[in-house]
DNA sequence: AATTATTTTTAGACTAATCTAAATTTTTTA
DNA sequence: TAAAAAATTTAGATTAGTCTAAAAATAATT
């Protein structure tokens, strides 16, 4: 079995790699809070283990074995975001770091029948896909609203911020996952952008309209 | 917050403690799997915390702090076992390592709510009792079997014996918890019991029978 | 009460994860 | 393409938890 760290590290290269392909020290670093030098001594231990490619100076990718797990935990953070949602009535921006907590629990046993009794959900919270038992899951094709026209509509299916204050926000507007949304307007001196969601408008900002994402 | 290691030493301590009051290195050591100066160690530690009394050579008790602690963690075990058991279809012998590693989970919202979601329960699926979320809890009194007289008859309310073979012996015998049994018969050679278990007979070792705990 | 046996603690060492500061390599840029 | 800047690695320490072996304290026994 692998440590708690070596599992977060595997995860955050996973969650750079598929931007950057090759990640960095410094991304990793920044992405765990913690020093070059630390992540340096990390990337040695998982290269033992065989769970990365890595070359000094040329940054990591991570092999099979090290994907597997990554999904892994990713599957268990999904798994128990949705429980924590769904039967425990969290909100979607309070189950992150509890949900990180979780991930770490070993069962496999554990994770596949807590999936079972939720119905096998296909998306958590946030609208991120939900790896299955074998860690096969879906890329959704998602776009980031600000790439509509206008009198284009869609559905909001995802979020490119998963910060606390962007999904209470999101909550406030009723901007939430499921929820149809049509570009009335775009405002060409700031790029922000006017929604008709349901029956009322909404206007947003780029920013927002950048990291809220939808299904067409 | 403490740390895994220090929560499992004062569950330790708590648990040895109901038995023999002051508890010594070497008991702590022998319910840890670990040697008696790693417990020492240990020991200093905590006191040095506040968590526990400790006098070099002359064992340790919990100090307020340190209970408080302690129940925490055997609430969310037992929550969790009942969780793995009512809601995901575990085995009563199967739940101990999982809950091993969910009690370790701090967020106490999420103990709560996920107490409310199983409708508060009293009891753990072995029949041990739940603190609720002020740490208070019943300390039911129970007797073994081997405590009654022929034709003497009470309701399977605990274990003494955790083990999963022991469980699973129970279980074959259909000796689970809530079942009404009657004493027909005792072995006055070997003290064998033989019991009367809803409408058939059980003959159990006196061994079992002092592990099995009854509610009269 | 003296000696033996047991228990407990100390001393010193090891692993995992982290850090700061210095050295090295790569990248950028003038 | 040489010098400066940025990124990365190494060297050497630190903390938490553990261990073995030896020393010290307590308990048991003759």
């Amino acid at each position: 079995m692998n440590t708690f760290t070596e599992e977060n590290y595997l995860k955050a290269i996973y969650h750079l790699s598929l931007q950057s392909g090759s990640v960095s020290t410094n991304q990793i670093a920044a992405s765990l809070n913690t020093k070059a030098a630390s992540v340096t001594d990390m990337l040695k231990k998982l290269a033992d283990k065989e769970l990365i490619n890595y070359t000094k100076y040329q940054g990591v990718t991570l092999t099979p074995a090290g994907e597997k797990i990554a999904i892994s935990i990713i599957r268990k953070h999904r798994l128990w975001e949705y429980f924590l949602v769904e039967k425990l009535n969290f909100k979607w921006d309070e189950v992150h770091d509890v949900a990180e907590e979780l991930e770490h629990i070993s069962s496999k046993e554990l994770v596949d029948r807590l999936d079972d009794f939720m119905g096998n959900p296909k998306y958590d919270p946030h609208g991120d896909p939900i790896p299955d038992s074998s860690g096969k899951f879906k890329t959704h094709e998602l776009k980031p609203v600000s790439a509509l026209l206008v009198n284009e509509s869609g559905i909001i299916s995802g979020v490119r911020d998963h910060t606390p204050a962007f999904l209470q926000y999101l909550e406030k507007m009723q901007l939430t996952i499921g929820r149809k949304i049509k570009v009335t307007e775009i405002n060409n001196y700031d790029h922000s952008v006017i929604l008709q969601v349901e029956d009322k408008k909404t206007h947003i900002s780029r920013e927002v309209a950048n990291n809220l994402l939808i299904a067409l």
